[in-house]
DNA sequence: CGCCAGTTTGACCAAGATCAACGCAAGTGG
DNA sequence: CCACTTGCGTTGATCTTGGTCAAACTGGCG
């Protein structure tokens, strides 16, 4: 399964895709997809829309929410380089998707994906990866948000972040506190609040847009409760 | 996409499977299932197993659960008659699943899963749309569990497993009361007030096993906020 | 320099957790 | 057949966490 290498010479291959593996999968989705960049806060696509197309994050940080008629938001997931998202089971989307900063993404038509997923089995496989991968995560933050404290939560997001990222010490936060607080359920109050006591016991350095992780074990110790 | 009728003599027809559509993927799939059965709190397989399969339920309901070393346990989904589970994306299981009652479901080997769809794309479309239906109702309950209060969190459960039987007035209750509060975030004590304070006011009918949905529009208003 | 959006901090409040007692029906064993 | 247990479910009293409301602070930016 593991490609030890990139091999230039292979990208001209598209039409053997049919019986080859995941890295020459990614080369042919290449060819249907288009490159896009948006900014700061833009739509990539909203509640209600038909999902005629899925997306890939090339740099940058998008947040995928549900509002509420009454207001009351959720963020179902931030996606950043490499993370897939706008796979949706049914024509309508569910959740809308927004840029957080400046962000560059491919962008796939669902109809030509499908097609190409029929014939080649490695691009299917891939497809059928991403949504497993995005099944396991909204499942572990159902854990979360169902079952653990403010302190918790706040905690396992640093760690997530921090582990989506090589286990970084040093984590940006290009996302605002209100995204933050609407990924775990919580108010942007209690966010502050309780970055600002982590950081009044020396675990972590707060900074509003970064934060270095300070003490990892003390952090690992309190997300296992 | 929809097959009107069954049709007994295309049961024969497996090896054509990699040209048809949905129904001949189901009856391939039939063809590395087997049939079991399991007890009231029986596991089917637990956390830290290998994935080595996935399963179908034929009847009955199970529940997929991920306990916590302190003992917090949180239920990420339950699962009726015709619902797929047990399709991860690591080597290891995250979650753990148990029969609530009686149970009989089909049981499928990962390995030769992957080479039928390999082979197959209706079976890749089939196994793709399980996991995005999956990912779906797992987002979804995120918005629950993170923004909604302990009055919405009960009336939509009781909505969900209404719409989930054709949105039956009469619906039955296998868990217990401490599933549902591991499902919602809740502890029992609050599922049991509410469903109480729900049946006072007249807007469902309780037993400890079942509920009558008397008056849909009202508790459809109440989960909306 | 002053505005403004985002953030932090504080005081107070309420939803839901916790702790505890009680009810009830289905076993179980004498 | 009847005490006794056991597992759920319900109800009540009290407490805690995190939400709400409000005010002050900060850093970009025109």
């Amino acid at each position: 399964m593991y490609r030890p290498s990139f091999q230039p010479n292979s990208i001209r291959r598209a039409p053997d895709v049919a019986r080859s593996g995941q890295l020459d999968a990614l080369i042919a989705l290449d060819g249907i997809g288009v490159r896009l960049r948006f900014i700061r806060n833009q739509a990539i696509y909203a509640q209600g829309d038909e999902a005629g197309f899925w997306c890939k994050v090339v740099s940058g940080a998008v947040r995928i929410s549900k509002l509420r008629a009454d207001g009351r938001r959720n963020i179902a997931a931030f996606c950043f380089a490499g993370d897939a998202f706008g796979l949706e089971p049914d024509r309508e989307r569910g959740f809308s998707a927004e840029a957080i900063g400046e962000v560059t993404l491919m962008r796939y038509p669902r109809a030509a994906t499908e097609r190409l997923a029929d014939e080649s089995p490695g691009i299917a496989r891939h497809l059928r990866e991403e949504a497993l991968k995005g099944l396991s995560a909204a499942q572990g933050r159902l854990l979360i948000l169902g079952r653990m404290t403010a302190y918790e939560r706040v905690v396992s997001f640093l760690i997530e972040l921090s582990d989506r990222n090589d286990g970084a010490k040093q984590i940006e936060l290009p996302m605002s506190r209100c995204d933050i607080g609407d990924y775990l359920g919580l108010t942007i109050e209690t966010v502050s609040r309780t970055l600002s006591d982590l950081n009044r016991r020396r675990l972590v350095a707060v900074d509003p847009h970064s934060v270095a992780l300070i003490d990892r074990p003390a952090l690992d110790e309190i997300a296992e409760g």
